[in-house]
This record gives structure tokens, C-alpha cells and sequence, in this order.
DNA sequence: ATGACGCTTGAAATCGTTTTTATTCGCCGC
DNA sequence: GCGGCGAATAAAAACGATTTCAAGCGTCAT
């Protein structure tokens, strides 16, 4: 190992301009006891020796980490299928909205929603980090609760079903699964699948309600039979459109998860010898923009996930300046993506009577 | 905030249990000057009533920070352009490699190789780590260099071809690309494409290697003129392979850098009418097990990233605990996985004479 | 003249560990 | 009987910051 020259401390500094050290801590933490005058020598002197505060000092006697933990999930269930979540985009979102306070990301990676739980448990009660990020949220979400109750700041992509104030930011899936739908609806397809992800997911259960509204809206049936939750994977995707499309009465439309599960939707339908966008048509959320290459290009809502990376990353930095979690809460609208045409070309036997 | 009850130091352990907190520190970790009864009941008693070291503490005395840093390459340039890069599944690697120690990790964004290094510098200088792990490796790399110099434990996905020794893990991408551009041949192909990744990336020369290796091997000329490099981008794949088969004497055969630049090849080949696994071939990287689900399933090379990432950890593990750098290097050679026919269906001018 | 009062700065305590040094105590040898 | 030694534990210093409280020092009213 090379021996770097020590890193200058607050001793130093003290040593350099002659000041007490609690004086040189209050002059850098702009403390309004002590004089600008003798603030600007300080500042001059620090940013002379290049001196920064150590973090560890600063945390051990704050009891502050300076740390903000991230819960990643991650799907090795399947076998480390893709799932068609950039996940580091979102880390990169995070990253940018934390950027210029003196908080770092740390990443925990959890494999289930208990796991999560027990990694937030221990994150809270081992002083690891000054606040939580997490996603992945469940109707009832142990996660959520467990975090009001303790107090503990946090900010999650999603909103879960019970009554609680906390900070989030989540996307409008009722409103897309609903506009999905009625795409679908107005291009003829009656027999419409909405290819969902776990139904114990918070936004699992807004896609049904938006499918589900759709339908009634248009004063047709609601195809029950038609919704499956799985997980994000292609595989799933895959499975999930070859039974949907083998069916005595099949499904024509696919409002798919993800682009994950779209690309195995189309996969599935290829399969069958269908084609899409004459005979079947398929429409997705878009995190990754990858479906505009897909065969044939899809029609998509796309979420900026960075975009709500960063979001989560300034509404924690505010929830930990003390703001209300309830001014903290955001949701978004995706954007439609219009490319493939959702129109149902073969013969429709109620076309005449509309 | 609800107020918890205050955690128990090691003070609270000394009063409990009538020991000084010198013996309890000995105690815990297993210094031989503590006999082994006197340890016994220390165990016991932390064990009792749930004593876990503060970290802050630790790291206050010992200099060490119990921190793992990350450098997370986000391709921001591009635009959030999806790159087929999952690295969530590197991170899941590196966090299993890195548990039961007290070791977390933390990750820092970085767009581009400069603020790589500038993050390395802040992360050492700034003891905010005890050790990096960081990917994207180019031929000359200045990290590697710098952290070379300073002495500080890092472990790299990728080797630089600087005369360095350092600890790394790398897949064998001059056999890959050697093993793909040969089956390409073997099916009737010559002219071959590289779509490459950034020329300044180190297994981009790798693969530049295997590719020629593969064309003197067969006494063919090397197709230079084919060879692109980018980013990794769909998008890019689009463009190259939309270039390379309009060339007047175009490419049939495209060895691809991974499977996002894969499907941007797919989309266009497509949109000029070419039907590929009959007038072209493409073969690609496959971190993500996407490509058996594109239209046609493609022939991949398959990296398990998931365990490099987790060699990845270990590796960094037993450089932290002193292990010579030389002693911590590995190669991995990807797998195959035949799908789709690497052959050139039409009619080959050269048959006859083979 | 003196005590109270601002105003600024300094001394000291504190956070929770580890590590160096000191202390206690029994025992052995002379 | 006493110095010395080894083994076990205790005391104290240190890491680098923040924070509480005290101190110095003009100014002004009494």
C-alpha cells in the first residue's frame, strides 16, 4: 500500500487558523453564533487544505449514516429470468435526485416481500442507513406499515391499499390498463386479456380496476376469464398468450405487464401462426423502449422510470428535512405510444350494429 | 417518530454482565488474551439481550467503513437508451458474494469512464469504502492504474491490457467471438460483421481478436470493413446492421456484442426484407436469456453475470482479508446455446469448392 | 465602581468502538 | 518474605466530529 498524506481533520483545520475546533464546527455548519468574519476565514482556510468532514465523525456523534438504503428486488425465483425492469435506471434516478447532499445510496437486494421486510427491520433498528427506498408495493404491505409505525422515513414507488400517510410516487395503472382496454375495445377486440403480474401487487389490483372499468364504460362483459397474474418474465408472457389464445372462445387483445411479458406474448401468438396486428394485437407498459423494435413494433405506455428515480431520490432528501409526508406524493400518467395498429382486421360480427 | 428502546452498546453489555468494555471488545473478537470462560458468558450475554456492534463505532476507531462500493455504468448518453445490460442481476452476484461479512455495498452512478475515475478518487481519498468493484474496463484503463498506485483492494469485471496485477474476472471474449465467427463460416458465410461495442473497451479488442483469429484459421480474408463499434444500444445494432447489409457487397453473417444490439440488428434486417436464419445469421452475447424468445430464436453465447457478480464479491472479500491480487483472477468461457440455423441458405458461389 | 448583559469564542463532554498501557493477584524462586 | 513474573482484567486514550456549557470581554445602567 502507498501511504497517503493523512487527511486533514477538523484538528487541523484548527491547528491552521488558530480557532477552537467547536468553533470551526459551528462556522462550517453556518451556525449564526459565530461572526461572518470569522466564517469566511474558516471557509477560506478549509477550502485552502482541501479539508472535508469525515463522515464517520459526523455519524458517530449525529447518529445520522448519511446513507439512504435502497431495496432492490430481484426475481430469482424464475431462475434469473429477465424481467424487463431496468432496475439500474432507476438507481441512476435515485442516484441524480440525491445529488449535491452529502447522501449516498446503499443497495440492499431482497428477493420477496418478506425478505424485504426483515431487510427494512434491519435497516431501522441497526442505525444502517437515514432513510428507505422501495418499490414492489403490495396491497397490504407489511413494509409500509411496519415503517409508518416505526417512523422511519422513506419514499416508495406505489401505493399500497391501506390508510396511511407516507411519501410516493407511482404511475396512473388504473388510468393505462383503462386506456389500454379501451384502445383495444375501439378496435374491435371483445375478447381482451390483461396479462398482469402478481395479484398481491398494489398496481396488480388498479390494472384490473382500470381493465374492468373499460369494459363496463363501453357497456360490454367483463372477460374474468381473460386476466392471469404470474410474474414479469418473458417465460410467463409466453405461457400466459399461448393458453389465452388456445381457448375455445380466445383472446384477441393483450394488455401486457411490461415489455418483458410483451415480447413473450408475441412469441406465444408467432407460435400459433397468428399475426400481430391483423389478428391479435398486443400493447404494453413501456419502461426500456425496446418494443419499438419488437415484431411488430407495439403500442406501449411508457413510464420514465428515471424520471421517478429522481423523484423518489428529492422527496426522500425533503422527508428528511422534516416535510410532510402527505405534500409528498406524486403519481404520473404514462404517455401513450402509438405504433402498431390495435385495429382487428378479420371479420367482426357485431361491426354492423355499431 | 415513535421512540424506540435504546439500542444496547457495549457499555450496556459491560454493565450486565460486570466486565469492562475492554475485555467485552477482546471478548467479541476473539482475542487470545480473553480466557475462554470469560468469553462464554460475554456470548452468552450478548447474545441475551441482542448486542450488535455499531458499525459507527467500528468504523470511527478502525478507519474501515464496512463498505463495498460499486461503480454502476449508466448509459445517460444515449438517452436511457436500453442497453440489455441487467445490471441488477450483477449487483444480486456481488451481494450474495458478499454475505455473512459485515461488509454492505453502496453504489455509485457513473456515465462515463472519466467520472469513473473521479468517483474512484473521491471514494478513496474519502474513505467512503474499503474496497471497489467496477466494470466497463477499457484497454488503457486510468482507474485501474490509480487504484494500482494507491494500493486500494478493487476487483474488476473485465482486464484492462495494461501490465498491471490486479484481481479480476473476466469471460473469455476472444474465444466467444472466435467460436461465433467460425460457426458462421462453417454455415457458408464470409461476410461476417462485428457489431462491437466502444473500440476503447478492452473486450471489444478482445472480440475484434477472436473475430480475425477465426478468418486466418479458415485462410479467409479478414472483412475489416465490416467491423462497427458503438454503443450498446438497440438502436445502434438497428443502424449497423441496416448499414452493413446495404453495402454492395453486404453482410449476411452479424456476431453481436449482446442481445439488445441483437434485436435492433433483428429490426433491420427485417425492414429490408431479409429473412434471417435463411439469407442472414445473427449470433450474439446473451446476458438476459431474451434471445430465445426474438423472432428467430437466436444462437448465443450465455453469461451467467449472476455469478460473476458473485465471484465478483467473494474475490473482493479475500482481497480485503489480504489475499495477493495474483492469486484472485478468473476467466470464464460463456456457453453455447444453438438455436436458430447459423446456415446461409441461398445458393454459395464457393460450395462447390469446399 | 460594579454587576448584568450581549456577543463571540473556547473547553470539555459525548457518541461506541478498539487498542495501548496499567493494575491486580496469585505463585514461584531465592 | 519479597521481588518478579505471567495471566487476566481494567483503565484510559484515541478516532473525528457536534453540542452544551463556561469564560472572556466590552458596554451600559445602577
Amino acid at each position: 500500500m502507498a501511504d497517503h498524506p493523512p487527511r486533514p481533520t477538523i484538528k487541523t483545520l484548527s491547528e491552521v487558523t488558530g480557532f477552537s475546533i467547536a468553533t470551526i464546527s459551528k462556522a462550517l455548519n453556518d451556525s449564526p453564533v459565530v461572526t461572518q468574519a470569522t466564517k469566511a476565514v474558516i471557509r477560506q482556510a478549509a477550502g485552502q487544505i482541501g479539508y472535508a468532514a469525515s463522515l464517520r465523525g459526523m455519524s458517530l456523534r449525529t447518529g445520522r449514516t448519511y446513507q439512504v438504503a435502497v431495496l432492490m428486488p430481484v426475481a430469482s425465483a424464475s431462475g434469473f429470468e429477465w424481467d424487463g425492469v431496468d432496475y439500474a435506471q432507476i438507481l441512476s434516478g435515485i442516484a441524480a435526485g440525491l445529488e449535491g447532499s452529502p447522501y449516498r445510496m446503499s443497495v440492499h437486494v431482497v428477493r420477496d416481500a418478506e425478505e424485504g421486510l426483515a431487510t427494512a427491520r434491519h435497516v431501522v433498528e441497526g442505525h444502517l442507513a437515514d432513510g428507505l427506498i422501495f418499490s414492489g408495493i403490495q396491497a397490504q404491505d407489511a413494509r409500509v406499515a411496519y415503517l409508518c409505525d416505526a417512523g422511519f422515513p422513506f419514499v416508495t414507488l406505489g401505493r399500497c391499499r391501506q390508510d396511511l400517510t407516507y411519501a410516493h410516487v407511482d404511475v396512473d395503472s388504473e388510468w393505462a390498463a383503462w386506456a389500454a382496454t379501451s384502445r383495444l375495445i375501439a378496435g374491435g377486440h371483445r375478447r381482451i386479456a390483461l396479462i398482469n403480474p402478481d395479484p398481491r401487487l398494489s398496481y396488480a389490483l388498479d390494472r384490473i380496476d382500470g381493465f374492468t372499468r373499460a369494459f363496463t364504460q363501453a357497456n360490454l362483459p367483463v372477460p374474468h376469464d381473460l386476466i392471469l397474474g404470474g410474474d414479469l418474465s418473458t417465460r410467463f408472457g409466453k405461457e400466459a398468450a399461448l393458453a389465452l389464445a388456445r381457448l375455445p372462445d380466445p383472446a384477441t387483445g393483450f394488455v401486457c405487464v411490461n415489455e418483458s411479458t410483451a415480447l413473450g406474448a408475441l412469441a406465444g401468438l408467432r407460435d400459433l401462426g397468428l399475426t400481430i396486428g391483423r389478428e391479435a394485437s398486443v400493447i404494453a407498459y413501456d419502461d426500456i423502449n425496446a418494443s419499438a423494435y419488437f415484431a411488430p413494433p407495439l403500442t406501449t405506455f411508457y413510464l420514465p422510470i428515471e424520471d421517478l428515480g429522481r423523484q423518489l431520490g428529492g422527496f426522500l432528501l425533503r422527508r428528511l428535512a422534516g416535510e410532510d409526508p402527505a405534500t409528498l406524493q406524486q403519481l404520473t400518467r404514462p404517455d401513450l405510444v402509438a405504433r402498431q395498429s390495435d385495429r382487428l382486421e378479420r371479420v367482426l360480427p357485431w361491426e354492423g350494429n355499431t
